[in-house]
DNA sequence: GCCACATTGTGAAAGAATTCACAATTGGCC
DNA sequence: GGCCAATTGTGAATTCTTTCACAATGTGGC
């Protein structure tokens, strides 16, 4: 399979969102122009992004949404359910871990991780905080597969690396800093205040 | 000012953090190698990034580090504070109007709105909950300039439009559907969901 | 069966972003 | 003062992404 773009995967994501909307309400198929105008991008982007992965449309009519709803999430491996750590058990990692759309997407929080010995041993949501300690050890019957890191930042690289010899083959990175790990992981990261400073620079250029 | 690419300026985002942290270590100078190999890019993309806006370092040496600060956060719009609403008080609205790193940048959450009468009245952090309801009618001595909206997505496109009118100008958008608003409003989606979604491609993209 | 219409799939073109590569400087050393 | 080493700033080249535009279907009506 030849290289994807992130910009690809993130659309796939979004128009699988929109199809199952669709499908919610009945509708049985779907143009490339329904979609792109729902989902804010053009028919042409939305044919294109589909073809890299075969040709799933029927000329003349368009979409069948329960087939694509299908073929989307196979592409984009939903098609299995995804053991998820949380570590950093402060408000946004608690937040996450409680996330109904997580659950609803086949991502299955198993564990939180925290250093505090306030907050280990307290549940939240069903799920028990653990101690950071022990993460890797103890978790039954293998690895998770993916980490949500929302640690401090002096502290996550080493977790990190932790999280890595345990096992875990990505992470979604809260923390504002560059994480170095191989090649094989796939991080993502996000960035709050970031995302804020793009609109403070939009205000700003409107000023001018 | 000629167009500048968002992720330009998310780039110019991570270096000013890059730099903060190079100045609160005492660092003077700093090339572009240097800050590149940080944030995970190359010097000649730093370079670029940089020259879109004037040309702030000395050849041969780099660049002085509390000059370029001072350049970015005037760049980024970061020199002015901005009043800061949240939409909706659920575990990650709440997580986020109480998040250091924005008050730590300039973002003043000054009101949280929620439709519960439950927590209407309630304070989180210092921050009372206000009803939605008089959303865009009681914010004392204006409107604020940014809205972080963390409701569910059927009510999201409606509250949109009364922030709007309320005079907001740009909005950090948590629910997981595309607003429709003027373009003279900033939008920015952030959707969790979508993020796990991208490794789950990842991960199933090494399992063939 | 055939026509009119809608809509896909996709090469080619256009546009945007990144990387290359090197002349232009600057500072430091002797 | 002159030379060496380091590093910027930036056009040109390259690579990546999006948009265009149209031939190639399917469908539904009659």
């Amino acid at each position: 399979m030849r290289k994807i773009a992130e910009s690809t995967v993130r659309r796939l994501s979004m128009y699988l969102r929109l199809l199952e909307e669709f499908a919610a309400q009945g509708v049985g198929t779907v143009s490339s122009e329904a979609l792109a105008s729902r989902g804010g991008t053009t028919s042409a982007q939305v044919r294109k992004d589909l073809s890299f992965f075969g040709s799933f449309g029927k000329r003349g009519l368009g979409y069948a949404v329960p087939e694509l709803v299908a073929r989307l999430r196979d592409i984009l491996g939903l098609e299995r359910s995804y053991r998820v750590i949380v570590v950093g058990a402060g408000k946004i990692g608690t937040a996450l871990a409680q996330y109904r759309g997580f659950s609803e997407r086949g991502f299955r929080v198993e564990a939180i991780y925290d250093a505090d010995p306030e907050k280990i041993g307290k549940t939240r949501d069903g799920v028990v905080v653990r101690d950071v300690r022990y993460l890797g050890d103890d978790l039954a019957g293998g690895s998770a597969d993916i980490a949500i890191l929302s640690t401090p930042a002096d502290v996550a690289q080493a977790l990190a690396e932790r999280l890595v010899r345990g096992g875990v083959r990505a992470i979604l990175n809260f923390a504002p800093v560059q994480l170095d790990l191989p090649p094989s992981v796939t991080v993502k990261d996000v960035n709050m205040a970031l995302e804020l400073e793009t609109l403070s620079y939009a205000l700003r250029q409107e000023r001018e």
